[in-house]
DNA sequence: GCCAACGTTGGC
DNA sequence: GCCAACGTTGGC
């Protein structure tokens, strides 16, 4: 059992438009990075991610997802009219990944990146790292569990 | 909208 | 295989 971060920009799909979807599930297509796409093929049924809306006000964790199906072929790589294209893609050569992801839950607040940022025990996590831009990666354990307690407690006092 | 950080492309 | 130019991500 895997622990991951995925980001999305709300106003491209946000975990509200998540909770949407038939059966809270949806295709995690469109990433085109091959380290995240290397991630996304590492996902196990089961894993739970953390997801995080990147480009957002704030930018922000809200909530977990988990992956109900392992990696396959991204089909919207090849589809010339879509907006995640990639020429080098074809079904005979899928180049990329996607994996389903269904919603587990919405937090009662979400975590902006500035008070992550405040937080002994996350001081490690990739997210937060100077320039970190990766879409998909792993967190721990640790970090995972504390992520998860802050969001059911109200915010830390800022010194 | 700016721009730093990073990934990719392509000339050589 | 190097690396400059370019494109993208994403915080601010």
């Amino acid at each position: 059992m895997q622990y991951w971060l995925i980001k999305s920009e709300p106003d491209a799909f946000s975990i509200h438009d998540l909770a949407k979807a038939k059966k809270k599930t949806t295709h995690w297509e469109g990433v085109r990075n091959y380290q995240a796409r290397n991630f996304l093929r590492a996902m196990k049924k089961g894993d739970l991610a953390l997801f995080y809306h990147s480009n957002a006000e704030p930018s922000a964790v809200a909530g977990i997802a988990e992956v109900v199906r392992e990696a396959y072929p991204d089909t919207s790589a090849w589809d010339p009219r879509g907006e995640y294209h990639d020429p080098k893609a074809s079904p005979e050569n899928p180049v990329w990944s996607m994996v389903d992801v269904k919603l587990i839950e919405i937090f009662p607040r979400e975590l902006p990146l500035d008070e992550l940022r405040g937080v002994k025990a996350l001081a490690g996590m990739e997210l937060l790292r100077r320039g970190s831009r990766l879409s998909v990666h792993p967190v721990t354990s640790a970090e995972f569990r504390t992520i998860q307690s802050l969001a059911s407690k109200r915010p830390a006092a800022r010194p």
